[in-house]
DNA sequence: ATTCGTAATGTTAGTAACTAACATTTTTGT
DNA sequence: ACAAAAATGTTAGTTACTAACATTACGAAT
């Protein structure tokens, strides 16, 4: 399976860079594909949407279950934000320069940022289920999953945008402003 | 300029209808059309994307200058949060049969949804421009859009899935589970 | 090394959402 | 009734993507 994923990641890797060269829409899947020599049928067959090959990553695992650690006691919000805040220590601090400009494509094109939301739609789901399964009303949950979710991705896009500062200083100072105002308890 | 209007509305008119029946992708711009005795180049000329026969709706406008017009004293969040209220009371309450089916459709259309975050965006971007321009800066100022927003959509797709109540109640609701937990001044 | 199965890729043909350019009809003001 | 302008039609094209089937490259067992 090594021929695969070689061929995947210079596809990435061309569809990245001429993507940055040229904008998004002005760069076709067509292109990414000579660029490696191979057929734009391929090209799909490693991504299923011209996006992925930017949006592509290797986020939003076990999200669902760190929130479900959190105790059950705390008003849905705060479960959700302590629990993305557990979830990103756990993760490492991502390689900066590629990944910055990565998130750099992605903020500047309206279109990529929708269907990175579209891909989130995964995630934000698993989060309000598992509030819904602890009585959590619908209402509640979707505001909590998507206010958490918003502040993680706005907290990104700066990152990317900028050029000092590490993510997960972002993450917690996004997540904070969405914090009670009484803060930082620990339990 | 009443033929156009009148184009327009039929369109819309038979696009949600079969949409409805048939599911948003089954559904085919030309066949929208067709329905209409029109042809596909007038369907996109009344509708930049297909997408938008459903979501096309009149709300946004003076969001921006509801938030402007909150006192600068107050966090970000809460200007938002309160303008929003604000902007929300000024306007009617929607009627409720269509609208709601039209809500229902988006909500139980993962595509749709993501479009209509996609079509959010100048609104968003706007509020974040009123935010900075008094010195708020620029990450607090996207997460108290994007969480503000969010629960104005949450509560959008909750009340058009559900059968009772009126929107205002769910958009205070929704607005309310964001706000600092000592409750409800009012200046 | 040869053979053989499978994984990776190629080819062809097609659909559907759009866009551009230009022709035609319909509406409207006078 | 007539000319300007608005609305629509037609044709041709691009791009993202899918399906079906053919072909090549690769690794493992003999």
């Amino acid at each position: 399976m090594t021929k695969k994923e070689n061929t995947k990641a210079k596809l990435q890797a061309a569809g990245r860079r001429l993507i940055q060269e040229q904008g998004y829409e002005a760069t076709t899947a067509d292109q990414i594909a000579a660029e490696c020599g191979v057929s734009t049928m391929t090209f799909f067959r490693h991504f299923p949407s011209k996006a992925m090959v930017v949006l592509d990553d290797p986020y939003d695992p076990m999200i669902a279950s760190a929130i479900a650690a959190q105790p059950r006691s705390l008003p849905a919000i705060e479960r959700v934000r302590r629990g993305l805040l557990a979830a990103w220590i756990a993760l490492p601090e991502p390689d900066n320069h590629d990944q910055r400009s990565r998130v750099r494509i992605i903020a500047h094109t309206p279109e990529l940022r929708a269907k990175a939301w579209e891909n989130n739609t995964a995630t934000r789901a698993a989060i309000v289920n598992v509030l819904v399964r602890d009585d959590v009303d619908r209402l509640s949950a979707e505001v909590a999953a998507g206010a958490c979710l918003g502040a993680l991705e706005a907290a990104l896009l700066d990152w990317g945008t900028s050029s000092e500062g590490t993510l997960g200083e972002r993450i917690a100072t996004a997540l904070g402003l969405l914090g009670s105002t009484a803060e930082e308890s620990n339990d």
